[in-house]
DNA sequence: CATCAGGGCCCTG
DNA sequence: CAGGGCCCTGAT
């Protein structure tokens, strides 16, 4: 197992875009914890390690401003001496991956005309959907959530982690890193089955061949309308119309993919929406697009994250058993 | 004990 | 473009 000590440190600040929520952005507690982590969150702070190419960091943010006035202090760990130009790479990719510099002005007004849900807007007013991963990191996730319970999806991650993850430590924490595809070239998909990833050995093997063959920039994407991104996905080996639209989501940041709902996000909808155990997938489609039209998928963020965060605090019944832990 | 479906996707006909 | 099959696991 490898492990890898950061211990030089280089600060500096970011100013997102007002209103900005601190704790919606870089906690999502609607994603799967698994045992080894790749993250650590408290109120105010979080923490992560993070890849940028092929070099690995570990970043601290803090939260040192305010709602409508806010203000990020960034620490980066690292092996070696940054030079400014680095450090500026960096800054602006976690600018990108956390939707630091988004303008939600538009969606802020359109969330006061929603008498029912705006209190629960206003709680996590200026939060952005996000990613803390490389496309390639967030892909190995949606992968081992692939057609499985979220109990198994915790041990696919914690498993490929032991084997071909690296420790990291930094700041007296111990957090773990996703390998790099490259990694996995002389790893057979006999040895990944024996993970117990089942058929996803084959998805996750071909998928970092795809990676290593170039057959998708990450960065290059970014210039892309939804569109061109999906169908640049969906080219990846294991990667359908479900996985695109999580990383259109949270990798791209577009906000409007809510064009298919699978069974068990129409149970939760059913709730969270109407307090119904099932209404139909056609009617959620329909009401939700009439009334968030092109902020559909992130409106709907809040509303899901909401009642992912109430659970942190306190049982709900219904939930525990449609999320089948 | 057996059967089944799960936070989809690939492949075939 | 509809439907079968897929690794494993926990629920029934």
């Amino acid at each position: 197992m490898k492990t890898l000590i950061l211990k030089r440190t280089k600060k500096f600040f970011i100013i997102p875009t007002s209103p900005f929520n601190f704790d919606g952005t870089f906690h999502k507690p609607s994603h799967f914890p698994n045992k080894l982590k790749l993250d650590d969150w408290k109120p105010k702070e979080y923490c992560q390690t993070f890849r940028v190419d092929r070099d690995l960091f570990a970043i601290v943010i803090k939260d040192k401003g305010t709602l409508l006035r806010p203000k990020l202090e960034i620490t980066i760990y690292s092996r070696a001496n940054l030079n400014a130009q680095y450090l500026e790479k960096i800054k602006q990719e976690i600018i990108y991956r956390f939707g630091l510099n988004f303008n939600l002005s538009e969606f802020n007004r359109l969330i006061k005309s929603d008498k029912r849900f705006y209190p629960i807007f206003k709680k996590w007013i200026g939060m952005r959907s996000s990613s803390q991963y490389t496309l390639y990191e967030l892909l190995i996730i949606a992968i081992v959530l692939q057609n499985t319970t979220v109990r198994r999806s915790q041990q696919m991650l914690d498993s490929l982690l032991a084997s071909f993850g690296t420790k990291v430590s930094f700041d007296n924490k111990t957090l773990w890193t996703i390998w790099l595809p490259k990694e996995l070239e002389n790893v057979s998909e006999e040895e990944l089955r024996a993970l117990k990833v089942g058929y996803r050995a084959k998805f996750i093997k071909k998928l970092s061949e795809n990676f290593v063959d170039g057959k998708v920039d990450e960065f290059k994407l970014r210039d892309f309308d939804k569109e061109n991104t999906k169908e640049e996905l969906m080219k990846l080996y294991g990667v359908g119309p479900e996985t695109a639209r999580i990383l259109l989501f949270e990798t791209y940041h577009f906000y409007d993919v809510f064009d298919h709902i699978a069974p068990w996000q129409q149970k939760i909808y059913s709730r969270l929406f109407y307090g119904k155990k099932l209404v139909s997938a056609n009617k959620i489609y329909n009401d939700i697009k009439s009334q968030y039209g092109k902020y559909s998928m992130l409106a709907v963020h809040y509303i899901w994250e909401d009642i992912f965060w109430k659970r942190t605090t306190k049982n709900i019944p219904w939930l525990e058993k449609e999320i089948r832990l």
